[in-house]
RNA sequence: CGCGGGGUGGAGCAGCCCGGUAGCUCGUCAGGCUCAUAACCUGAAGGUCACAGGUUCAAAUCCUGUCCCCGCAC
């Protein structure tokens, strides 16, 4: 087919790659335009353009899908559909209907379950056992198009949103390298969402990364968890020279008693409200992520953390 | 030129402010103890202190420049 790829984050270089690997011709890849973002503002580009011009294949940063001059671009591309993966624009109906056979995105979610930005970190962040990636049509409301087709994934205990989001990206290549020729051939069946049951995967800010010591050991966890890499729960201790922002990349639930925050010995366990969370690995400003063994022996945590 | 932290034997850190003997925890190797061990004891190997200049009798430590890593903000 003849398509256009619509993505930004790593997560859609999966499945870029995937689709370019099945035979499909690329005519144009649309992604964010590059950014002053990191450290120094550096003026940098999205993944999904870094691996698209790698490629040598067409790309287009359009600052507005919304602009009369990008939607005639895109347009005239005499596409069969496009595929949109975490692309990071609302698109309007003028691009979604103007291939030929629509416009197709893969959500990693199971719709209506987690519509929106975050999916997988509000999956872990929930507890969900289990999530996986949709094939739906796009329509202009928030994924609210009907499914062509799903995977399933369990959510492992020590899953991080970094880990389940590796498996969602290949399990969604996959999904889509297995569905477009489906979609091309007229034989994919659109099951429209299920009324109930539908929530929405807010965008996760920086204020909701601070962890609560006074919540239950699952909740603090599942926030490690569900934040881990990027932008990672963090809490407070002080060390020798004041205080220290340290990342809570990875936890376990375990059996302990305190006071909230409180340390309860030398391996990073560390009381909540309810129970107490084994840090497994984490990172102090400045620092690289460590395994929690490395961890312990270059910082010592205070008495009670905050 | 957005703010800040860091680059010291294989890993993680201290030492730097107040220049002069390379320290700590762990790992590795050898030996010992033990029914045994990731435990304990003894000993050993292993570092041009990111790189390049400068100051000095003397620089990990002070000054200048470069490279790389990281947190915040964006």
């Amino acid at each position: 087919m003849r398509l256009a790829f619509l993505g930004t984050p790593d997560f859609a270089v999966t499945c870029l790659a995937a689709i370019a690997e099945a035979g499909h011709e690329i005519a144009c890849v649309y992604t964010q335009p590059p950014a002053p973002r990191g450290r120094g503002k550096k003026l940098s580009p999205s993944p999904v353009q870094v691996f698209a011009e790698v490629r040598g294949l067409v790309v287009r940063t359009p600052a507005s899908m919304r602009d009369p001059a990008a939607i005639a671009e895109f347009a005239a591309l005499g596409l069969d559909a496009a595929v949109v993966v975490a692309f990071g624009q609302i698109l309007p109906r003028e691009v979604l209907e103007a291939p030929r056979l629509g416009s197709f995105n893969l959500h990693a979610s199971l719709l209506p379950r987690w519509r929106g930005a975050a999916p997988i970190q509000r999956a872990i962040m929930a507890g969900d056992k289990v999530t996986g990636v949709a094939v739906m049509r796009m329509t202009e409301g928030l994924d609210e198009g009907p499914v062509l087709a799903e995977t399933r994934l369990r959510i492992d205990a020590l899953d991080t949103a970094g880990t389940l989001s590796e498996r969602l990206a290949a399990a969604g290549a996959a999904l889509l390298v297995e569905t477009l020729p489906r979609i091309a051939a007229g034989r994919a069946a659109e099951t429209p969402q299920a009324a109930d049951g539908v929530t929405y995967a807010k965008k996760i800010g920086p204020k909701l990364a601070r962890i609560d010591w006074r919540k239950p050991a699952e909740v603090v966890d599942r926030k490690i968890r569900g934040l881990s890499p990027v932008p990672g729960a963090w809490f407070v201790g002080d060390g020798e020279r004041g205080p220290v922002r340290v990342k809570a990349l990875l936890s376990r639930v375990e059996e302990g008693e305190g006071a909230p925050g409180e340390v309860l010995d030398d391996n990073l366990l560390i009381a909540c409200g309810v129970g107490a969370v084994r840090l497994l690995r984490a990172q102090r400003e400045g620092r690289g992520v460590q395994d929690a063994a490395d961890f312990v022996r270059g910082f010592k945590l205070p008495a009670t953390v905050t």
